[in-house]
DNA sequence: CGTGCTTTTGACCGGTCTCAACGCATGTGG
DNA sequence: CCACATGCGTTGAGACCGGTCAAAAGCACG
């Protein structure tokens, strides 16, 4: 991965090493509305160098300030909640090209911790950064306000898989977004997409115990509509998996706003 | 209800019928930061004439285009999703003060539908109207950005209640949910609210059946957390039930963010 | 006083959880 | 090279939380 080379125009950045910026994170904002030259070189100028980080780094503490952002360049992350008795419930998955807090500015503390699942690359964006570039780039504003607003529609979709969907609709629903999501940054081909998760992880994700994960899974390999292997997961019976979770893929809002259909 | 009568300062309106402006949603976002004179009446200029629903009446549809917002003075409303079967999810209560539809120039159509619960009085808002007021004033920009940031919160909350919480937890944390959010709005007196919903929807709210809504609270009264008579909720052990819920009401982002704690 | 909606209660069912054990891969140190 | 520990995946058995079905009681409204 990221074996892609730098296809910045020449000239256009000071003699120091060449920053790449968040591609994955340009190529998803560019469903919305592409970006100008100018301002993926704000984003790029307003990051602070990418850090490698293992799995199981927190970025975001609940209760604590939030002084930094993240854009995620590679691997999985998630945000979650904590409870008392250790139970765990993850909010959301963080793939590449998302970002965790973006809504530095408008709140005391965060109300959500975020964790790296997998070896990750981020790009650090302090808060106050984060703020100038979006005062100074209307689009780029626009472009965080709409990716807010997706936000809330995943988190809006999954409480209806919590609420009033099975474990079944529930884990059909979840890899068709994922798969939606994956493709939107380049990460999911025809076939399938690499799912670098455990059964523990899915399980709160999904608000499941891990042993209902694993025959969940199992139930939707017999049927034909997954198969299943730990480290990637193969989409064989798309049809079949939107009739179970009645998935449709516009509540992504991937397509831009525009005169309404 | 809106006994209390115009205060707005003499002179400053036109001749005609003086526009009071949704001052529950003006109560609500001083949370954040209070409004100036100049931005209320802008927000009131940017206002429809208040409309008086019935119950049951659909403000937002599901995947149409959203060419309004409504701002809730009075009643309660829901955002919700409908599946196939007709099980039913409700995303968020809404009470006076809170706005429905704000996020319309981001998307292209909705990603759910919002719908009175009880008799309501809106302030319907021009989508174009609810930009341009943004546009002109960066506090309102600010405000409604902080309000989005709220209802993200208290989804993310809603994740964790439907995923990780049991049917007794789940109630308890919403009722104190409740409590916080309709004191902000002077609605709440010390010992309770009204609350003037049925069992039906607390169920689609709390994803679970109707039963079993009754049964827990039932549980509940017994165990002397709460008063519960149809149409009104009183708040007997704040306490008990913040420890039932594990209730922390710093994720309603009640404090305006200053310099962190 | 019917009609319809909501609340309440009982009996039973079933989806999901918990507990427990085992297999398997990987890593580590002797 | 082997012994052992560790973490994840898998499977079975039984318990429990919450769902479903059914019916009656309360209540608003015509």
């Amino acid at each position: 991965m990221l074996r892609e080379t730098s296809a910045l125009p020449s000239g256009m950045l000071p003699r120091s090493e060449p920053r790449p910026g968040p591609r994955r994170f340009f190529r998803r904002i560019a469903a919305a509305r592409p970006l100008s030259e100018v301002e993926r070189m704000a984003v790029a100028a307003a990051c602070a160098p990418p850090a490698d980080l293992d799995p199981a780094v927190d970025l975001l503490v609940e209760g604590e300030p939030v002084r930094t952002g993240y854009i995620l360049e590679e691997g999985w992350a998630c945000r979650y909640r904590l409870l008392n008795d250790g139970r765990r419930q993850i909010l959301t998955l963080l793939v590449p090209g998302d970002e965790a807090g973006a809504s530095a500015g408008l709140v005391r503390t965060a109300d959500h911790s975020v964790a790296t699942l997998t070896p990750c690359r981020v790009y650090p964006v302090p808060a106050a950064s984060l703020q100038a570039v979006q005062q100074q780039h209307p689009v780029l504003r626009r472009a965080f306000a709409w990716s807010a607003r997706r936000d809330l529609a995943i988190m809006q979709e999954h409480v209806v898989d919590l609420g009033r969907r099975t474990a079944r609709e529930r884990f059909a629903h979840l890899v068709l977004e994922l798969l939606c999501r994956l493709r939107l940054v380049g990460l999911a081909d025809d076939d399938g997409f690499t799912l670098p998760l455990t059964q523990g992880v899915l399980a709160d994700v999904l608000g499941l115990s891990i042993v209902h994960v694993n025959r969940t899974l199992r139930w939707l390999n017999d049927e034909g509509l997954v198969r299943y292997r730990p480290g990637r997961l193969e989409v064989v019976d798309i049809p079949g998996l939107t009739r179970v979770a009645e998935f449709d893929e516009d509540y992504l809002h991937h397509a831009p706003p525009g005169r309404p259909p």
